[in-house]
DNA sequence: TATTAATCCTATCAATTTAGTAGGGATTAC
DNA sequence: GTAATCCCTACTAAATTGATAGGATTAATA
């Protein structure tokens, strides 16, 4: 199951890229409009700021930006940053491997191959979508 | 994160392939081997046999054996015995969908849209995927 | 400078899920 | 009839999730 985090943080940062107009987007615009809960909504921008994708502007007039271009955010970094690894199982994980206590050999194990297989297919999909993707409205 | 209850049982059910002598398997030999405490095995092996996967005898020499060749039992099925949905979010669910209470038109969504993706990449690994091609030891 | 509107930060909490454990009942081979 | 095996229910500790509460800090502007 995704996340309500990842799900909230991915409906924040699609409001953000589509209402681009120079001037932060505030949490309380992005919660209202998407029906987040505005104190949760905070928290999880405060994650994607800390992790570089979002800017933020303190007081009056303030609000959250982002840092890069919407087609060079890449789903893979936003899903890292709010949902964890993207291997299902710590064993296939590129970034944060480590090997299971059963198991003696990882590789005859079954799972093992099948949740590398799995592992590859989703970043093919993560890596190839980026936040201007989920952006554009024209289906 | 994949479950400990489906890395369990996939392990078992691995077991129980390769070890195919006509015998069933006891669920203490699966546990013994593939360091999987026993009680908890159990109850997923029941979880698996009341799906329709496995078959059991009970009593002395009894055990589980497989109901189905292994190259017919697909990965989408044992998932979705033990995970429950392949789907990341209820509303993308082929088998268990729900709408969001959040998100007032789903085609405009923007997670709707990515989990889409995730979702067909996902099934396309496990339905070409059978307990046959994760139960060869041949690399 | 005082007010107001924002983000920032820490702590807490209820509900749910996970990963088991415990204890015994039912069934079958020998 | 005894031992081995699956079957079933109930319980539980720990972790995670999805928040909420309360205020500290910062900046625009009247």
């Amino acid at each position: 199951m995704l996340s309500k985090k990842t799900k909230y943080g991915l409906k924040a940062l699609t409001y953000i890229a589509r209402s681009e107009e120079d001037a932060p987007v505030q949490v309380s615009a992005i919660a209202k409009n998407e029906n987040i809960p505005q104190k949760f909504l905070e928290s999880i921008l405060l994650t994607l700021r800390k992790a570089g994708i979002l800017g933020s502007k303190k007081g009056k007039h303030g609000g959250y930006y982002l840092r890069y271009e919407p087609s060079e955010i890449k789903m893979t970094d936003v899903m890292r940053v709010l949902e964890g690894p993207i291997a299902m199982v710590p064993c296939v994980s590129l970034n944060y491997y480590e090997k299971c206590d059963d198991c003696p050999d990882e590789h005859k194990c079954s799972v093992h191959k099948l949740m590398v297989e799995v592992r590859d297919s989703t970043l093919k999909v993560l890596r190839n979508t980026s936040l201007a993707d989920l952006s554009n409205i024209d289906l």
